[in-house]
DNA sequence: CATCTGCTTCGACATACATCTATGTTGACA
DNA sequence: TGTCAACATAGATGTATGTCGAAGCAGATG
């Protein structure tokens, strides 16, 4: 039931090593398009930084102009195009990140050519 | 003219480090919104695995099953968004992909907590 | 100039999407 | 059981988007 990745098969390869075929470009562009939403992009950016890795809902709704239930609308999109994971747990239900759905699709958009950040890699302060 | 990238600012900080602000957010999906196309995505990887690294529109329509136009409209979308620039040369435009545009969302949707692939850094086969 | 080819722009149309208010559901608690 | 709080779902609505055919524009060529 949980959506546990579904492996690396044609993931991460760059895109811009070989044409993309159809069906992966069809899968593809509906996780990008879970990512073209500026509430989307800020409420995954703030689960991917919330202490512990996750957040609730009532922590989520504060920062946004909009009503409660386009909140709910934004998460159950990035839910289903597999970027967060949620559980409910008592009266509140959390929300967290997948980190494979995104490194997968940071690693498509690799391109040579450029020199890139050394980012992360601690996870530091 | 040619859109010279505007260097790195608030580019490359991945969104897990800390929420990602209004404006940074709209640009960026506007950005990620340009990717969020099937047709798009493959125009993108035929163009970036193409010799040369450049691709004029008559090789871009034939393997899609849209119309001409509509490959003309995708391309100016990405065109827009920043990930490709082109040029016309005599009879025929040319298109590339920007690097810098590509790695700097790569650099953005980089999750601790999971190994990512080496990937290319060589530059490949 | 006339004409052909490669590509872009325009106008129209159907579908998808972001947002709202209203309502439903689920769990805690008296 | 009744009620309250936290989220989710449903229905409605305006706007954005993908697609097409037709027309425009720009080089090349005769």
């Amino acid at each position: 039931m949980l959506p546990v990745f579904p492996a690396a098969e044609a993931c991460c390869t760059p895109m811009a090593r070989e044409p993309l075929g159809e069906a992966d470009a069809a899968e593809l562009a509906r996780m990008f398009k879970a990512l073209a939403d500026p509430v989307r992009l800020r409420l995954l950016s703030l689960i991917a930084s919330y202490e512990g890795g996750e957040a609730c809902v009532c922590d989520l709704t504060g920062p946004f102009d909009v009503s409660q239930p386009t909140i709910s609308h934004h998460l159950k999109v990035l839910r289903e195009a597999g970027l967060v994971g949620s559980e409910r747990r008592g009266t509140w239900v959390y929300y967290w990140v997948i980190p494979a759905a995104l490194n997968r699709l940071s690693s498509l958009l690799q391109v040579p050519g450029q020199i890139s950040v050394p980012a992360l890699a601690g996870g530091g302060a």
